[in-house]
DNA sequence: TTCCAGGCGTATC
DNA sequence: GATACGCATGGA
């Protein structure tokens, strides 16, 4: 049993798994740090508090059993052994240090829906303006509102979000999806390329976008986005692609290496 | 003031 | 198909 019931929630012993690093590495944009290094937020509208009360020992505060291995048990990844994977990427000096840096990072099963309308959001902007559009966003709404309620939304309606020229890419999302004319459920068991074609068939999905979708929404382990901070890491260590042992989990190894140069980008320097 | 931010649509060649 | 440019907003 790797879990255990306190009186105080749910006590989880878990490796490969750091909070601050999973939950502010730029994959998801409602959690908030508590100062403690306890995180509070929400997947769809179910909301968590989670703290390290110890090495490897987290609670998961006020959750019931049902609710942990109903909701976080699979939001947070835990069955995928995310230390096999490292060792495989360790096979290449600069993933080596990557995962070494950031050990607990491990790849959300986000909502397809959120994460499409969040990294819609996410284009040419910062993470802080991020999170405060879809604060806003969850404000207005008492939560993420479906793709069917923002449907009855226009660019112009959305104007108090300030999400600049995004708000008519939001409108043209929440209306393919609440239509049924683009399916996240079809998309996710299509063939990677076939996949990203049919989200960018939504304004403002180019293939960036389309990745972070399959990757952080449709748990996609073989997408990988490339975005101006990958790009470099390409430019500087693998001029040919990604590495042969990230083979199949492309994403996994993508997101350990964006955070490693974000939080150090002196090693993309020449030397 | 200017530059930049987990890009993309459009025009042009 | 490749490349250049504009785009809303706000923080550095």
């Amino acid at each position: 049993m790797d879990y255990c019931k306190t009186n105080d929630g749910i006590l989880v012993s878990q490796n490969d798994f750091d909070i601050a690093q999973t939950l502010d590495c730029g994959q998801a944009f409602r959690w908030s740090s508590c100062g403690d290094g306890s995180f509070e937020g929400y997947f769809l509208n179910n909301r968590l508090k989670i703290s390290e009360t110890g090495k490897g020992t987290f609670l998961f505060h006020n959750v019931s059993e049902d609710e942990y291995l109903g909701i976080w048990k699979n939001y947070f990844d835990f069955d995928t052994d995310y230390g096999e994977l490292k060792k495989r990427f360790s096979e290449d000096e600069t993933l080596a240090k990557a995962c070494e840096f950031a050990s607990g990072i491990r790849i959300l099963r986000q909502d397809p829906w959120e994460t499409l309308c969040s990294f819609i959001i996410s284009q040419n902007n910062n993470i802080p303006r991020i999170k405060g559009i879809i604060g806003r966003l969850c404000e207005r709404y008492g939560g993420f509102p479906s793709a069917l309620r923002l449907s009855e939304e226009t660019a112009d309606s959305l104007a108090y979000l300030r999400s600049g020229f995004r708000a008519k890419y939001i409108e043209d999302a929440a209306k393919k999806i609440a239509s049924g004319e683009i399916s996240t459920g079809a998309a996710a068991v299509l063939p990677l390329e076939d996949a990203k074609k049919e989200l960018m068939k939504i304004k403002g999905v180019g293939p960036k976008v389309a990745d972070c979708v399959l990757l952080f929404g449709m748990h996609r382990m073989d997408a990988y986005p490339v975005d101006v901070w990958i790009k470099r890491v390409l430019a500087r260590f693998y001029p040919d692609g990604m590495p042969q042992c990230t083979k199949g989990f492309e994403g996994a190894a993508q997101q350990y290496l964006f955070h490693y140069v974000r939080c150090n980008p002196g090693e993309l320097d020449d030397n």
